[in-house]
DNA sequence: CACCAATATTCGAAAATTTCGAATGCGAAT
DNA sequence: ATTCGCATTCGAAATTTTCGAATATTGGTG
């Protein structure tokens, strides 16, 4: 089978059981039967002529190639996506903000941050996209997006010039399923050595901050996952694989939604959100709309913790 | 039918199309019948709901959602490449150097400036793609090229922080078919008011340089194609379709194969093309080794013509 | 250990999509 | 008016994708 066989399906099946982390789940997400995905991930691999995933018994897990294609199927993917909106709003232009948010950064936490500019008089109508950093840079520079939502500024290091703009900083706190949060929650932190743990992984400012806390601490405990969205952190920690953390901000909205419970606060770790974009001096209307409100609307309430300063490069 | 069905080959023959111009051609070039072409190229314009081509008599212009489109198909395409290259040599590890050309570069030039790295002792294994200048710096970021070759610098406004590398620069000569060589030669330029003319599009260096020069003369050419790869101008300007310009030093080139003559030069005109890299310094042995024999290499023998200076950003 | 539940895979057949041959209509050149 | 070249439509053939049924393998459990 040739190369220029290669559909958007078979990659988007590949993204899926790379995301759910099996083929059975995959299917369920897609509508299809197993075989199906069995079968296009195959083929796959048989035009690219590489193995995608290493089967180690019934665990499905990406190869270092297999890795690589994800990243260059995602972008694909969005690419598609975004010729898709753009003709599709070319009629009828009203797309005034189209904003990229970095995979690492919690979707709620998003929402919280985007949400002023959908309470304007003049309504900002916004168009989301997800993706590693990499890319959204990439369709940050190419107009694709005007803002690029992160947890951590960008440096010389990323080799794009763009400006970073504070939008705000939260605490950090450990959740877990009721009955580990029994277990763990009276000597916390110091009784966590062993404990099963949930992390982003330690490419994410996150994820480094948090091994930084537990090794100043002396305490060791065995990670269990590592994942770069959050929000499958939050369902693995809801199943009860382990403890995870996330921001403090969101405590009662996972309490409420995920049934878990707070076991404490990692203190003197601030997760902040920025704002990336190309202007210095936002002129974007719908870029300005947010970044100015979300900076009224602090995440943290009270405190003097979320200041709102702005850092070039 | 949905998007989801969308496949690389809709994308594929809807830029041979744009390229050819004809239906006729793209199928010619495809192996496929024409019908096949029509049909996909139908079925692509409603699934992104919206007209790609306008259909004047039987002649095919593309929309502006159509040019929008091309450009995401050809990144999209070369994403895929990309992709299968990096995958298929990541076992046999032996790219030492991927290069992207911008499609404003005459392909002969970027081979000039290519083809000292591939006579070195310890020859370099090239591998190159073409595309727009953002789609190339996308990628450059992204480290799927280690190098652009351009016909200009990058300044502040492209977002990127990049250095430019000057490689060598030309002049400029009008070519034209036999006949019309026979017609305007004589009295070059002024003779040229109302005379055919092929231009690069007045968004690359070229083009507009071109306009320009011809302004300050108070000549008024009619100008007949506009596009932006110069391969295509070369096969109008064989076909008798206009005068057109050229690197000086392709003179004999074009000539030879093309059979055109040389009409005159647009003295004051200097060409100059970049290489654009992450690294201001360079290390990348590939890289190293063309930018540096470029250098020796001048473009245009002889002179003082050629510099080799080097201009950060 | 045997058994069970969950998963991945293989093998045909069915469904959907792509391609082509034949035929039609349209525009441009003679 | 005629003819040629091109785009398009239609139905049939070829190809690709999907699924149902069956099989194999893993991991856990009594």
């Amino acid at each position: 089978m040739r190369i220029h066989n290669l559909n958007f399906r078979h990659l988007r099946y590949f993204m899926v059981v790379a995301q759910e982390g099996t083929i059975a789940r995959a299917s369920k997400r897609l509508n299809l039967t197993p075989q199906t995905i069995s079968g296009q991930l195959k083929v796959l691999e048989e035009m690219l002529e590489i193995e995608l995933f290493e089967r180690h018994g019934r665990r499905l897990d990406l190869t270092d190639a297999g890795r690589q294609a994800l990243e260059y199927a995602e972008e694909i993917f969005n690419l598609g996506e975004a010729m898709q909106l753009q003709l599709h709003h070319a009629g009828n232009s009203r797309i005034n903000c189209a904003v990229g948010i970095a995979d690492v950064v919690p979707k709620s936490i998003a929402y919280k941050l985007l949400a002023p500019a959908l309470e304007l008089d003049d309504p900002v109508h916004l168009e989301c996209r997800e993706g590693s950093m990499e890319s959204l840079l990439g369709d940050l520079i190419a107009n694709r997006v005007d803002l690029i939502l992160a947890d951590r500024p960008i440096d010389a290091s990323t080799h794009v010039r763009a400006y970073n703009h504070l939008l705000g900083e939260t605490g950090i706190s450990m959740f877990a399923s009721p009955s580990l949060a029994k277990r763990y929650r009276p000597d916390f932190p110091h009784g966590l050595n062993g404990a099963p743990l949930l992390l982003p992984t330690d490419d994410t400012v996150a994820g480094a901050n948090i091994m930084k806390w537990f090794r100043a601490r002396h305490i060791e405990p065995s990670i269990r996952v590592e994942c770069v969205d959050s929000a499958l952190i939050d369902i693995f920690g809801q199943a009860g694989t382990g403890l995870f953390c996330g921001p403090s901000v969101l405590e009662s909205e996972l309490q409420r939604q995920h049934s878990v419970e707070t076991i404490g606060r990692l203190e003197g770790i601030r997760e902040r959100y920025y704002a990336i974009s190309l202007e210095r001096q936002i002129r974007h209307p719908g870029v300005q709309a947010i970044t100015h409100r979300a900076r009224e609307l602090l995440l943290e309430t009270g405190q003097e913790t979320a200041l709102a300063e702005e850092s070039a490069d």
